[in-house]
DNA sequence: GCCCAGGTGTCTG
DNA sequence: CAGACACATGGG
């Protein structure tokens, strides 16, 4: 018999809006969704632990089910599956303080929703590399190929998860290794290079996570070649505790904007600048609200 | 065929 | 220092 813990969940939670946002591609390789579940694989205390989380409408429930597991790795599992779903994070302020006409509709919609995070640095800034500047559908088809090539993989029940690749594993490769998975020369070099980064200890996650300072991290991140302004708040927004990082350059949060205001066009930064004043501090979740209102 | 896509680095005036 | 431009390829 599988191994189960339950998890209290935050007053402000809403399961069936996380889920509509974490299952919004089929393409997505890291983790599974079947009958509202969630199945992901991750690694803890070097092991691989795949998990499969759902709701009974009161508490969350993790099930283990690639064998027993002592009292630490639950533990660790309960804290990452807290993490990302964003329990840390007090709604209830971010609901309270805002009041415009542009996000307090979608307040109401979206009850309970909560930022689904990227655990990890290194996958998150590849992530936000990878993404860059191409459509959703084939960043999560370019995602795909990278993690079966180079990540390690897990076979249940005949079907496989996968962990994210690890830096080392891809420090060494050659430009051309990525190229045939049709990365563009561009990101093939900035993925290697981040991956140089996290080996050569010029990024290390420890430290930005124990500073948690908004100013630092983005001054560490930007300074990382191919990381600009937008992946270094997109990053930090599903990866750390902080709520005030805003992706102002966004084109999903351009388009969320457009549908909203029913505007012709896309609004200028200038007037995103202007709006985003009324949701200082939560900035972060404002993005989130947004992207979620373009998968209705 | 054309425009756009969860941008960034580099060059230019 | 703002603005133009190359990058580079799939999706609609």
């Amino acid at each position: 018999m599988n191994e189960k813990v339950s998890i209290n969940v935050p007053k402000e939670f809403s399961y069936d809006e996380c889920m509509v946002y974490i299952n919004r591609c089929q393409l997505e390789c890291m983790h599974r969704v079947s009958n509202g579940e969630l199945y992901k694989l991750i690694s803890l205390d070097n092991q691989p632990v795949l998990l499969k989380i759902g709701f009974d409408g009161n508490k969350l429930s993790v099930i283990f089910l690639n064998g027993h597991f002592n009292k630490g790795i639950k533990g660790k599992a309960i804290k990452y599956v807290q993490y990302m779903f964003d329990f840390g994070t007090n709604l209830s302020e971010f609901y309270e303080s805002i009041d415009d006409e542009v996000l307090k509709p979608l307040l109401d919609k979206y009850y309970g929703l909560r930022i689904f995070k990227i655990n990890h640095l290194f996958e998150a800034l590849c992530w936000s590399v990878i993404g860059q500047q191409i459509n959703l559908k084939f960043a999560y088809t370019l995602k795909k190929r990278f993690v079966e090539k180079y990540g390690e993989g897990l076979n249940f029940d005949g079907k496989d998860y996968w962990l994210f690749p690890k830096p080392d594993a891809i420090a060494d490769l050659d430009i051309d290794d990525l190229r045939v998975l049709q990365f563009t020369q561009r990101k093939a070099e900035y993925i290697i290079g981040l991956a140089k980064c996290f080996v050569d200890g010029i990024i290390k996650e420890e430290e930005l996570r124990e500073s948690n300072n908004y100013g630092y991290i983005v001054d560490k991140l930007t300074a990382i070649r191919g990381i600009g302004k937008w992946s270094a708040d997109y990053t930090i927004m599903k990866c750390f505790p902080i709520n005030c990082a805003f992706p102002i350059a966004d084109v999903g949060i351009h388009n969320a904007l457009k549908n909203i205001l029913k505007l012709d066009k896309k609004p200028s930064i200038a007037e995103i600048e202007a709006m985003a004043k009324q949701w200082k501090g939560w900035e972060s979740y404002a993005a989130f609200y947004l992207w979620r209102s373009l998968y209705d």
